[in-house]
RNA sequence: GGAGAAGUACCCAAGAGGUCGAAGGGGCUCCCCUGCUAAGGGAGUAGGAGGUGUGAAUCUCGCCCGGGUUCAAAUCCCGGCUUCUCCGCCA
C-alpha cells in the first residue's frame, strides 16, 4: 500500500500518477477521512491523557486510604465518551484502510505511459524464431500424439484447466525445473521450498487480498489459501522482520506448483499448458535497498532470460506501459517466449519492483547504520513459469515427424535427448 | 482429534488489579581501574506505530494477537494463534 502520510501531503502528485493507470481510485475521499482521523484522535487522546493522570491520583488516594468515590465517577463519564471516540475513530479508520488497501502502487517514471498491452514498449529481443520447412503443430497436438500429456484423464480426476502428464513428459517437466533451480543457486539465490498453503496475512501482504480474493483458492473449512505465486510464502518469509543493511540483498529462488482460479478467462487459452489452475513455476525473489531496487530489477530479468538464452529459445523483453502494470507493482518487465503455434510472443516471465508497497503491507523493513529502520524494497520475477516453458521447448523443437529434440542444456536431466 | 502447560524487551526471567514501560541476570555499547590471552567497578542499552509541535519537546498505544470486565489490567474473563508434553491417528 501507499503511505498515507504521503499520499494527503501530495494528493496532486498521487492523483496524477495513478490517472496513468486503469482505473479510478477516490484519493480526495481518503485525504477527508485522513482528516477525520485525526481530529478524532487528537479528541481521544487529550482524553486518554486526562485518564491516565486521574488514575494516578486515585492509586494514590487509595494508597493513603483516602476516599475517591467522587473521581471514580467522574471518570465512569470519562471512561464513556473515550470509548465512544474510540468507536467512530475505529469505524473511520477501517473505511480508511478499505480505500488505501484498493489504491495500486505508483509507476515509477521510466514506465511508459498507455493503457493496455498494446501500448508496452520492446526493449529487447534474444535469437529470431525458427523457420520451419513444414507447418508447426501447437504444443497440446505434439504431446497428445507423443503421449506425454493425458488431458481426458486430467478432466476426469479434475476437471477442465488440469494436465496429467506421462511418461518423458513428466521427465521433461521435472528436468525444467530441476534446470532452472540448478542455475538460479549457482547464480547466487538460496533454493526455498515453501508451503503451498499460506494464511490471509501473508496473502494480504504480497497484495493479493483483500482485492483479488476471487482469483485465488481459498481451503474450506480453514483460513488457509492455495499459493498463487511462490512470491507469495517467500516474500513473506521475511514480514514483520528487520533485516540487516549488510545482508541485503537478500535473493530466493522457490520452486513451487501454483495455483489460479483464472475467473473471468473463460474462453482464453482453452488447450494445452498455457492457462491452468495448477502449474509449476520457479521464482525469483530479493529484498533489496531502496536505493537499488531497480538495478536489482535489471538483474533480476538478466538471469531469468539466462533460462531461455541457454536453452535457446527466442524471446523478447517488454516494459509494461503504466495501464497494464501489475496493481502491487511499480516497475514490471515481463519476457515472453516465442510460441510457433501462436505465431507471437506469450509471456513466461514477468519481472517486478514492487518499491516499498508490499514491504509496507507486510511490515518487512531493514536497520541502516544509523540504527534508523526503513521499508526495503521487495521484488520478484518467474524464472521461469515451467509449463510454458515446457510448451515453448515442445513447438520450438519440434521436428517435422512429430518427435522433440531436447535442448543440449536439459539432457543431463532428462537422461535423453528426443522424445518421440 | 483429546488432555495439560506456556507465550513479558536481543536472550533468560520476575511479576499476580493502582507505586509497572515493566525487578534481576546474560549479552551488547561506552567509561574507570587493572594489566594481558583474566577479573573488578560504573553508566547506557525498548524497539515500534500514531497525534500535536517543532532545530527542544510532549502526549497516546504497545507485556503473543483480538475482544471484554473495571475508575484503573502484563496481572481478571472470553476467543484465536504459536510452542512444548502426553494420548490417539497417520506419511
Amino acid at each position: 500500500m501507499l503511505d498515507l502520510r504521503f499520499v494527503t501531503e501530495n494528493i496532486d502528485f498521487v492523483r496524477d500518477a495513478l490517472s496513468k493507470r486503469s482505473g479510478r481510485y477516490p484519493i480526495e475521499e481518503i485525504a477527508v477521512l485522513n482528516d477525520e482521523r485525526k481530529s478524532l484522535i487528537k479528541e481521544t487522546e487529550s482524553k486518554k491523557a486526562q485518564k491516565n493522570t486521574v488514575s494516578d491520583q486515585i492509586a494514590a488516594l487509595k494508597r493513603q486510604k483516602s476516599d475517591a468515590s467522587e473521581m471514580i465517577e467522574n471518570m465512569k463519564v470519562l471512561g464513556g465518551e473515550i470509548k465512544e471516540l474510540d468507536a467512530r475513530l475505529s469505524v473511520v479508520q477501517s473505511r480508511l484502510e478499505e480505500l488505501l488497501f484498493a489504491v495500486p502502487n505508483i509507476t515509477a517514471p521510466y514506465v511508459p505511459e498507455g493503457k493496455d498491452d498494446k501500448d508496452n514498449k520492446e526493449i529487447r529481443k534474444f535469437s529470431v524464431p525458427k523457420a520451419f520447412s513444414f507447418a508447426p503443430k501447437p504444443h497440446w497436438d505434439l504431446g497428445e500424439s507423443l503421449g506425454i500429456f493425458d488431458w481426458p484423464r486430467a478432466a476426469k480426476i479434475s476437471g477442465a484447466r488440469f494436465t496429467v502428464y506421462k511418461g518423458a513428459g513428466a521427465r521433461l517437466e521435472r528436468a525444467v525445473y530441476n534446470f532452472m533451480l540448478d542455475a538460479h543457486t549457482e547464480n547466487g539465490y538460496t533454493e526455498i521450498f515453501p508451503p503451498y498453503m499460506v494464511n490471509r496475512d501473508s496473502m494480504f501482504g504480497t497484495g493479493q487480498l483483500p482485492k483479488f480474493e476471487e482469483d485465488m483458492f481459498h481451503v474450506e473449512n480453514t483460513n488457509y489459501f492455495l499459493i498463487p505465486t511462490a512470491e507469495v510464502p517467500v516474500t513473506n518469509l521475511h514480514r514483520n522482520e528487520v533485516l540487516s543493511e549488510s545482508e541485503l540483498p537478500v535473493k530466493y529462488c522457490a520452486y513451487t506448483a501454483c495455483f489460479r482460479a483464472e475467473a473471468g478467462s473463460a474462453g482464453r487459452d482453452t488447450r494445452g499448458l498455457i492457462r491452468q489452475h495448477q502449474f509449476n513455476k520457479v521464482e525469483l525473489v530479493k529484498f533489496s535497498h531502496p536505493e537499488n531496487s531497480f538495478d536489482e530489477l535489471e538483474s533480476l530479468t538478466n538471469d531469468a532470460e539466462k533460462i531461455l538464452q541457454t536453452l535457446g529459445i527466442p524471446y523478447r523483453v517488454v516494459l509494461l506501459c503504466t495501464g497494464d502494470t501489475g496493481f502491487s507493482s511499480c516497475m514490471t518487465y515481463d519476457i515472453e517466449v516465442w510460441m510457433p503455434s501462436y505465431n507471437r510472443y506469450v509471456e513466461i516471465s514477468s519481472c517486478s519492483n514492487f518499491g516499498d508497497f508490499q514491504a509496507r503491507r507486510a511490515n518487512i523493513k531493514f536497520r541502516g547504520e544509523n540504527g534508523k529502520t526503513s521499508f526495503v524494497h521487495t521484488l520478484n520475477g518467474s524464472g521461469l513459469a515451467v509449463g510454458r516453458t515446457t510448451a515453448a521447448i515442445l513447438e520450438n523443437f519440434q521436428n517435422e515427424n512429430g518427435s522433440i529434440s531436447i535442448p543440449k542444456a536439459l539432457q543431463k536431466y532428462t537422461g535423453f535427448d528426443i522424445i518421440k
